[in-house]
Order: C-alpha cells, then sequence, then structure tokens
DNA sequence: CGAATAGTGTCTGTAAGACAGTATCTG
DNA sequence: CAGATACTGTCTTACAGACACTATTCG
C-alpha cells in the first residue's frame, strides 16, 4: 500500500474537418515537459467528490472546456506508465461539438487527428485508442454521437457524424427510419440553408434525451 | 494528493440452482467486520503488475479461484463510500462455472443470488447491480456466458445460461441458428446422459474461442 | 431549366420467431 | 409403447438495404 500516484486523464473528443480530433496540451513540466498529451491531473481528495469530479475540474481547468458529455472510459495502472513509479489512472472520454472548443477552448488546446495519435507520453496513446473503440462501439447501437453535434443540427449533418465516427457509410433510408423511430429528435423552427441547394429541416435533441442516450436493439450497419 | 485508500474489488458470478449467483465473504475485521462483502484488498505496488494482477491476487488468496475470465468492471471512488477515508476501489468481473467453485472455492466463500444482493458494506451493492448489467447487456451480443459453463456443455444447458443472464427466455431454433453461424463450438464424443430422456449433444469451445469473445451482429432476442 | 442536395415510396433479400414435425432416450 | 427431452424443416414476419423517384433551393 506504499505511494500510489493517482490521477485522472481526459481524451476529449470532437469532429472537425470530417475526422474526430482528440485535444492534446503541451506539458509545461517533467516527466516529459514539452511533449502534446492528454489533459490530466492528480486527484484532490479535498475537492473532489469523486474521480468525475476530478475528471471534470482538470479539464475545465486545464482546457476551459465544460463537456455536457463524460463518461468513465477505464483505468490504467502499473509500475511503467510513468516514471515517477507505480500509478494508476482513471481515463474519462468526453464529446463535445467543434463549436464549443472554438467558443470556450483556451488557447493552448491543440486538437489532432485521433486516430493517428501515437506516440503519446506515458500510456496516453493506448488512452486514446480505447477511447475511440469504445466510442465507435456505442455508436453502433446508441445516439452518442448527437453529442458532437451542436444544440440544432441537420440529418444529413448528424448521419455524416455518424459516418465519421463509425468509419464507414451508413444507409440513408435506414438511418432516418432509425431515427423516426427512436423518436430521439424533434424539428426546430428555421431551416439550415445550406449553400445553394435545397436546405435541410433542423432538429434538436428531445429534452427527455438531454441526460440520457437513446439505444436500438440492432445498430446502425453500414451499407 | 493526500491519503487515497486503493483497493479492489471483485464480483465473482456463477450459475447456480438457476439462478446468478454472487460470491460474499464474511469480513473479519473493521471497518464493517463479520459483515457478508465482496472479496477485495488493496493494491501492493511491490507486487502487482496493475490492478488485473491486483484483483487476480486477491480474488485466488481469498476465495481459492482462479477465474479464466476476469474483466475489469468501472472504478468507484469517492469520500463517502469507505469510512476510512477518501477512497478509490477499481472493480473487477469474474465468470466461473459452479463445478469450478465446487472444486476448489474455500469454504468461506458464500454464494448468494445476485440480483438480491442488498444492504452490502461500502457500495459493493452498485457494484454488484453494475456487473449484472454490463454481463447482461454483453451477454446479448456476445459468447460471454459460454464462461459460466464448464469444459463441456450441451446446447441446451448453454441456452439456460443464457437465458438465466439474460432474464428472459430465447427463441430456441434462433439461438441454435446462431450458435451455428459463430461457429463458436465443435461437438464432443461421449454424449451428456439426461434423467431419463435423449441425451444432447456434447460441445466444446472451438481452441480459438478460448481467449476471444464470439461477437454477433444483431444479439439473441428474447422470444 | 440544370445542378445539387434533401427527403420519400417501395421492392427485395435476409434473418429471426412460431410451429409442428422427427429422433432418441428410459422405464 | 408412453413420456420426455433433443433436434430439425419450413412458413411467416419484420426489418434493413437498394434504387429510383419527388422536392426544393440557387443561379
Amino acid at each position: 500500500m506504499s505511494a500510489i500516484i493517482c490521477s485522472v486523464d481526459v481524451v476529449l473528443l470532437t469532429v472537425d474537418e470530417g475526422v474526430l480530433q482528440v485535444a492534446l496540451l503541451e506539458r509545461d513540466h517533467d516527466p516529459f515537459c514539452g511533449a502534446l498529451s492528454l489533459p490530466g491531473g492528480f486527484i484532490h481528495p479535498d475537492e473532489d467528490q469523486d474521480t468525475q469530479g476530478s475528471a471534470a475540474r482538470t479539464l475545465r481547468d486545464k482546457t476551459g472546456i465544460v463537456s455536457p458529455y463524460l463518461e468513465q472510459l477505464s483505468t490504467f495502472s502499473g509500475p511503467g506508465r510513468d516514471p515517477r513509479g507505480w500509478s494508476l489512472a482513471v481515463a474519462y472520454y468526453a464529446l463535445v461539438p467543434h463549436v464549443l472548443i472554438a467558443a470556450s477552448a483556451r488557447r493552448e488546446v491543440s486538437l489532432r487527428p485521433a486516430r493517428e495519435a501515437r506516440g503519446l507520453p506515458f500510456d496516453h496513446s493506448e488512452i486514446v485508442r480505447t477511447a475511440l473503440q469504445r466510442v465507435q462501439s456505442k455508436s453502433s447501437y446508441s445516439s452518442l454521437p448527437v453529442y458532437l453535434c451542436g444544440e440544432t443540427f441537420t440529418l444529413p449533418e448528424l448521419q455524416s457524424v455518424y459516418e465519421v465516427v463509425l468509419g464507414e457509410s451508413i444507409n440513408k433510408v435506414s438511418f432516418r427510419r432509425k431515427m423516426d423511430e427512436l423518436e430521439l429528435l424533434e424539428p426546430v423552427e428555421g431551416k439550415l440553408a445550406g449553400k445553394a441547394h435545397r436546405p435541410a429541416q433542423l432538429y434538436r435533441l428531445r429534452p427527455k434525451f438531454r441526460q440520457t442516450l437513446a439505444l436500438t436493439d440492432r445498430g446502425f450497419n453500414p451499407g
């Protein structure tokens, strides 16, 4: 029961430029001073109600972002992941619309294509990989990707976010049928004018799904 | 970063008497001396390669069982869950066939119906609840329940285990079709004589699935 | 009107559920 | 042979995917 280094790390994901991006910060002290890494920090028992609180606090303090979606991913541990000694990190992942990052993220935050994140310090590359698997898997049978959209969005936008997350294209008719059955969305007045074509209907999350995922039995299958 | 109590807890599940059972131990010291609780213990940085190692060691030392399936569940934390102070427990769940418990479990191990586990010390009731949800959910689209069967088993036995875990009955034809498609099992010589009727074919896990789950797209649906 | 994107109607194929049949054991 | 359980053949139903059609905007 000697010294265990207890920390949290957050994989903050967003979709920009048609790609899943992960938020990284340049470390300002050793170990790995100067390297880009996940936002993370020590657990503060005096301050935090639990590790979820530690993650929310760390994310807010280091990136400026208060994420509407923050979920525990997994706990990583062992003698080798931190040169300072045996350590334990409870990892979380957050999903935020890109507009929120543009609006409130501190300038130090760097976005990098998440699937190309390699060579990060500690075991952060593995944590990012695990987060991507979880988000991809969970998106295949739930409404998780709506957290990557803003307040309002169109169905083609939402489908595109699903396709980016899942890494494969989805049948349009099936996608819309499924969205309809889930009764997840409600139309919002005001259309989104595209560039120079038929504008799409705007939708928003129904209030009852603000804090809950909608689940589907059979998933969004490629097509 | 003051003192954080770091431990692991294991939810050991098995199917007996047609019910999911959880293994509990009587605590022999405070806090909660005398109460039935999950097998758990402190992380030993000098000894453990990671928390998975801590969980395997704790399970072996306290129950005598070496589980073929042990997976991280979630991490529970906060100032209130342990009267000694701010604590963090990495929870794991293990699935073992009942014959293994009969063969190697220490006499102190008590099995209790898992869905009725309430009033356990710390937040162990919540941990058990979370484990049940995870196992149920994962069983609906994977071969997880085979770990609850012994080396060899019949299809009616396996289906019954699925039904116990999922809490609902499964269409027999669909179940067998699915098992066939997954190419998960191979027949074994020697039939299992039931009580007084047609004996069922014995099967075992194909070697390539010893360490891997088989996944299905659409799940085992009730019927 | 043409181009481009949004959205829909409908056919088809696939896979799951229901049901009823056959197979094989004990006493 | 009766009873009980194991296993299978096949029809029906439900849902996902394909495709082609209509709708609406801009220039």
